[in-house]
DNA sequence: TTGTATGCGTTATCAC
DNA sequence: GTGATAACGCATACAA
């Protein structure tokens, strides 16, 4: 617009660097692009210039030719939600070391994923997509977008995956409960647990039902009774009311194992605040993730915990593999669980 | 690639749409633009076969031809921060529902925001950027930003807001911190309290000083000592650390306040089961923020709210406004804050 | 209402 | 090592 006036107002482009430069427009694209060929001083030259007209190349422009648009999109139900917020907090950090940025998109709370939000979704190019919704098929993923790679978080039920051995058909992170509820279940059982029952997460949601077929499958291979099923959705509110039900209604329990942190914490707050039991003396207690909240003294949880920073790499790792070689065969990565004991078992 | 074969691989083109609906690819580009003139029964034709072939206008291309992304981007310290999720949370979805998705940005946690993530920010050319980070000078922001509206998220002095006739010089939203902090004095006072400690955030941040400068002036004009200053981090660990100094070096406190809600979970937690102190009986607590958990039994807090959705649709107005009008002059929006009375003052 | 021509800022493919 | 030229996919001014 006010290109005669030699004043740069509005975003600098590479011609005008190129000018400044007395170089060719081709020749500001390669000094930003290191492994192409350029005198070392004429690199120099231009991404000095380029500093001082605060000129960046358009990420736009360069996906459209490309075909990159290093942007990776993430959804989510709840970003709120303390292990996703978690997760999401060190998977931008992350991908911002890798040159690329989260791209956030939020799905109705009650996990119907539906198409309208992925073709909305698809409009913004993402090179990949992280779905941390159980419940959407890998396959409605893959059709949605072509172009980007979805990477699927999996929680495989006991002993599926041991038919694995044909390959996964999409990249995907598994996410391998059974170690951590074993050891939980063991120290449950050590210290005289016997009625264990289970507030549940949301019942559609995948990891949920994992979750529970896992501890029910320990707890057979142990010599205990099937646990006792306490309907409810992840969230504190619903945990807490899960809660008294059981006690009230039902026949109560010797240890309680949550679907999640946050549901553990309304456990303990119905046990302590409502019920007038003790912990972990009547009613032990045993919640999922190991959120930053877990160990503040109030709650103090003991806890299956995944390795959030180890999880983050796997994810990173699978998107750049795949950007690297776009028609290799399905990645796959593996994450363990593991017990954290604090004070609400013992 | 392929397109000889008539099977559709990879992303489908509005050429490709045209071709299908026997139309041009200029109608194509229409249809997708509520505003242009196109027949109506043309208009659904050419609809109806986008979805056949999954096609949905590249934004990148829309980008780069009309200057606006649809991006915005965030710029957090911290997403797993309870309030910054929560805002971050209810900012996606009502951008979502505007055309616009979230792009997520991290700063170092020292909140030193350099000027090399700004660069990184531009190269994605965001319609606008929201700093939660108060420390930025908007007009580095701007300086970065040419194509960009930069949001800035603003915490008068105690007297500021009176100064401000002559307008602000970038758009921001004033967050008014007065009612709210009247609110707990007083009630702190018509409980009996006298010597008030406050619990600080980051000594840096701005909304930190600005909170307690606000606090200090409401104090010394109902006749209260200043309030003791125990400086922590808006952390719980770090608020725990600092009530315990506070009593077993200093001189202890009637009411503590703290700079947010996860501090003030920090103070209770410290003042119960660290100190064996009762609350409110020994000592009354109040927070900042209201965030979700701060109604848990464990805490149930009062606290000094923010209306959340209201600031968010404040936010969101703000953007839509500069982005219809480029150059009006300078927005400006508040927000009132006031106290939620719970369990911990009484 | 519709189609043609042009340009957005960049990278890839060629030449040299 | 370097520069001209052609895409990339779309929206707009203009002409019809």
């Amino acid at each position: 617009m006010s290109d005669e006036s030699g004043i740069t107002r509005g975003r600098a482009t590479a011609e005008m660097v190129a000018q400044r430069a007395n170089v060719s427009r081709v020749a500001v694209s390669r000094a930003f692009n290191p492994h192409t060929s350029l005198k070392p001083e004429k690199r120099d030259l231009i991404l000095r210039i380029a500093q001082e007209l605060n000129y960046t190349p358009d990420r736009a422009a360069r996906a459209l030719v490309s075909g990159r648009s290093h942007l990776v999109g993430v959804i989510v139900p709840d970003v709120c939600s303390h292990w996703e917020s978690q997760e999401i907090d060190a998977l931008t950090t992350a991908l911002q070391n890798e040159g690329f940025a989260t791209l956030l998109f939020k799905t109705r709370t009650d996990y119907s994923m539906d198409e309208k939000l992925l073709a909305y979704m698809r409009g913004f190019n993402p090179d990949s997509v992280i779905a941390f919704v159980e419940n959407v098929k890998p396959t409605t993923l893959a059709r949605f977008l072509d172009r980007a790679v979805p990477i699927y978080v999996h929680y495989p039920y006991p002993g599926e995956a041991d038919d694995e051995e044909a390959g996964p058909l999409h990249d995907r992170l598994n996410v391998l409960q059974r170690a951590g509820i074993e050891q939980a279940v063991a120290l449950l059982q050590g210290y005289g647990a016997q009625r264990i029952a289970y507030v549940s997460g949301l019942g559609k949601s995948r990891a949920n039902t994992a979750r529970e077929q896992m501890l029910r499958t320990v707890m057979a291979e142990r010599g205990l009774p099937p646990p006792v099923i306490a309907p409810s959705d992840y969230s504190y509110d619903m945990a807490y009311a899960a809660t008294l039900d059981l006690f009230r209604i039902g026949q109560g329990a010797d240890a309680i194992f949550a679907a999640n942190d946050v549901g553990a914490f309304g456990v303990l707050d119905a046990l302590r605040h409502e019920l007038g039991l003790r912990v972990p003396e009547d009613v032990k207690v045993v919640g999922f993730d190991d959120i930053a909240q877990s160990h503040w003294k109030s709650y103090n949880l003991t806890t299956v915990k995944f390795d959030l920073a180890e999880r983050v790499r796997a994810l990173v790792r699978l998107i750049l593999r795949r950007l690297n070689n776009p028609a290799a065969p399905a990645l796959q990565e593996t994450l363990q669980t593991r017990l954290v004991v604090r004070g609400t078992v013992g």
